[in-house]
Parts: C-alpha cells; sequence; structure tokens
DNA sequence: GGACGAAACGGACTGCGGTCCGCTTTCTAT
DNA sequence: ATAGAAAGCGGACCGCAGTCCGTTTCGTCC
C-alpha cells in the first residue's frame, strides 16, 4: 500500500507542540485508538451497539482489553466515540455546506432545515445515542455545536432574551428521549412531530 | 403494634373482581412488593440510588434475589417504583392541591407553578431518575400526567396548534437531562433556567 | 546505540445485573 | 378438609463492564 518509489520524501509535518496543550499521544496508542474505533464501527454495523461486548471490540482490534478502557474509559465513552465520528459529517454540512442547511441562506431557512437534518439525524443515530447515554448526545462536542449553532442563527433572526436558554429549549424537543416516546410510544408520525417543531420555532422566534 | 383488644372484628373490604382486570396479586407477592419497596427507599436514603445494589434489597427485604426481580423487572424497574412513589404526592397535589398549583387558580398561574415546581421535583429527585433509566422518567404514569396536564392547561388558555406535541415541547426543557446540562455542567442559576422556562411559555401561550 | 523513565499494554480477576429451574406457597374447586 | 394447579420463591449460575498490576513498548537524552 505503501508507495514504492519514493525519490525525495516529503519532510512529515512537525507537529509543534503547543504551549498547555497535552502532551501528544504516544504512536502505539494513536494506532490502537484507530484499530479500535474501526473494530467498534464495523461490529456496531453488523450486530447493533447492544449486540457489542467491549471483549469482541478489543479481541477484533487485537489488542487488551484492558486498552479498551485505557482509550474510551468505558463502554459508553466508545460508543460517543463511534458516535461523534458518525455526526462529524453533518456538522460539517452545517458549517460548511450547501445552503440552506450551510451557510448562505436565510436564517430562518437555515433554522428550518437544521431542524429537520437534526431530526433525522438523531432518530438514525438513535440505538447509538442510547448506549452512549450521558456521555454521548450531551457530550462536550455535539451537544455544545448545536447550541452554539441554534444560539447564532437566533442572534441573526433577532430574537430577543436569554438565548442560551432559548436554544436550549428550542433543541430540547429533538433530543432523543422525547423523540422516542412520541415516535415510537406515542406513535406520532415523524411529519407530525416535525411540524410541531416548526410552530414551535415560529412562536419563540416570532413569526 | 396490632390492637389487643379486637371485639368486633371490621370485616375485610372484599375486592370483587373487575372484569378485564388483571387477576389481582397473591399475598405473599404483595406482602414482599412492600418489603422490597420499603427496603430499596431505605437503603437509597443511606447510600443513594448508585449506592444500592440488588442483592442488597433482596437481603435487606429477607427475601431471594429472583423475588426482587420478578416483581420489578429490573434494575431500573425497581428505582422506577421508587420513584414513583416519592413523585406520587406532588401529583396529588397537581390535581386536587390548593391553588395556584392544583385546581382553582387561573390557568396561567396554574402552569407558572407547575414549571416551578416540576422543576425543583426534577432536581430533587436526580439521581433517582438517572437510576431509573427510560423506565423511569418517561414512563408509563409519571410522564403520561405531565403531559395530559399541560396539555388541558394549553386548551384552557386557548392555545391553538396541536396540543400534544406543543405540550411536550413545553415539558422537554424540564426533562433531567436538559436540566443537568444547564444546571450542573453550564453551570446556569436554577432561577436563570426557570425564568428561561417562564419566557418560553409565554411565547407559546402567546403572551 | 544504550540506557532509563514514563506511558501503554494485556489479561486474569472482581462485582453486579439478570436468568433459570427445582421447590414451596397460595388459591380454588370439590 | 383435601387435592391439584398455578403462581411465586430462592439462590446457584452466567455474561459482561470495569479494575489492577506485572510486563512491554516508546521516546529521549547521553
Amino acid at each position: 500500500m505503501a508507495r514504492v518509489t519514493r525519490v525525495a520524501p516529503m519532510p512529515e509535518p512537525i507537529a509543534l507542540p503547543l504551549v498547555g496543550a497535552p502532551p501528544p499521544e504516544r504512536r502505539d496508542a494513536a494506532r490502537n485508538r484507530e484499530l479500535l474505533l474501526d473494530a467498534a464501527t464495523a461490529l456496531i454495523e453488523r450486530s447493533g451497539p447492544r449486540g457489542v461486548t467491549m471483549d469482541a471490540v478489543a479481541q477484533a482490534a487485537g489488542v487488551g482489553k484492558g486498552t479498551v478502557f485505557r482509550r474510551f474509559e468505558s463502554r459508553e465513552g466508545l460508543m460517543a466515540a463511534v458516535l461523534n465520528h458518525s455526526e462529524a459529517e453533518w456538522q460539517l454540512q452545517v458549517m460548511s455546506g450547501p445552503p440552506p442547511l450551510g451557510p448562505g441562506a436565510d436564517p430562518w431557512d437555515r433554522l428550518l432545515a437544521f431542524g429537520r437534518t437534526r431530526l433525522e439525524t438523531t432518530l438514525l443515530h438513535a440505538e447509538l445515542i442510547r448506549e452512549a447515554g450521558r456521555t454521548g448526545a450531551r457530550a462536550a462536542g455535539a451537544y455544545s455545536f448545536t447550541v452554539t449553532h441554534v444560539r447564532y442563527l437566533l442572534t441573526e433572526l433577532g430574537v430577543r432574551g436569554d438565548l442560551p436558554i432559548l436554544a436550549t429549549a428550542l433543541l430540547a424537543p429533538l433530543e432523543l428521549p422525547i423523540l422516542d416516546q412520541q415516535v415510537n410510544l406515542d406513535g406520532f408520525p415523524v411529519d407530525r412531530v416535525h411540524e410541531g417543531w416548526v410552530d414551535l420555532a415560529r412562536r419563540i422566534v416570532g413569526r
């Protein structure tokens, strides 16, 4: 897989250590993280998140079990890592993809596109989010990203009030537990839930 | 404890079986459920929900472990049962306590009282709700009760739209995961969160 | 290249949630 | 009162998440 004819090898980019940054990962550690993430993703694809054990992931990655826990803290942590990876693309679409989801469109249209896709994404990754528990859905990355984005859109729309709180309120009905209840237990069609959310957005934004 | 002089024993109330109702519990089963619930409550009080094991509950109740699972399905089920018991009094206040929480006050005032007390209750039982997982917070009883009540208040307030969905949207920010994030991770003061909720209610109701 | 300290590794081990099945208690019909 | 069936009971047992610590690997400094 490596190129055979390498005439003038590119100098490796040197990672200048940022002051205050945590020390970089050792090479074996990094390699194992990759191996584990891949193994976990594959196993999850095959048997669903619930059917995957930590032992299985360790074995599939050709690594000891202790290593899995060292890298990911817990089962939830591992699931959260996989989840993050799955949602990275969506986040990219929001930040720099084509409108109306990405930048360039009217903020209201962006908000609607955001809500629609967020709802779909959450439902799509439902099992994984469930397995990732607290660590996942509202962990550092994913959650604060959505709040920040919605807060920004609300600002653009000229909404007055406590925006961090309002943004959270607008996002809350899109969280898995609520959607789960409405769609899977109450049996509401997804479209109806979505229309309800748009109505909510209208009332909050004041249109 | 029992009265010693019992002259004319009260006739036991006879439980006439309602048609279509599930068969009544056997006496030993009922006794054990009570024992287990009491034991669990006591242990939780002492060590917090996270520190309580099923074995410990079984032992404290003087009962086999299998019995615990027979009665409550799972650890989450047991926690949910304890939680329900804890919240029963609050539900009673809502349904038939003094205004403004109970009936008799203006619906808007009732809604505000509902939100405030709901927020407090959720925060108060946070650990238990967490341990009760899916089974607990949004289990049959507690959750649908709140939705029904809020939907009723919204009706009284003349709100138009898809009320079941709107009610859910109004309740979502009062769910533990969201409150947890705001209060314990973001560090927002409870009062601020509460004011945010009132603002949300205002926008939904249209005041 | 060698040597040394730090970080990472691996897998045996522990504790807990949940299941299973042979035995006991309760209920009902006679 | 008794017998038979159904429901309940208990605790040994299993699988999996998470820990611990002796061993190995990595990076660095001479």
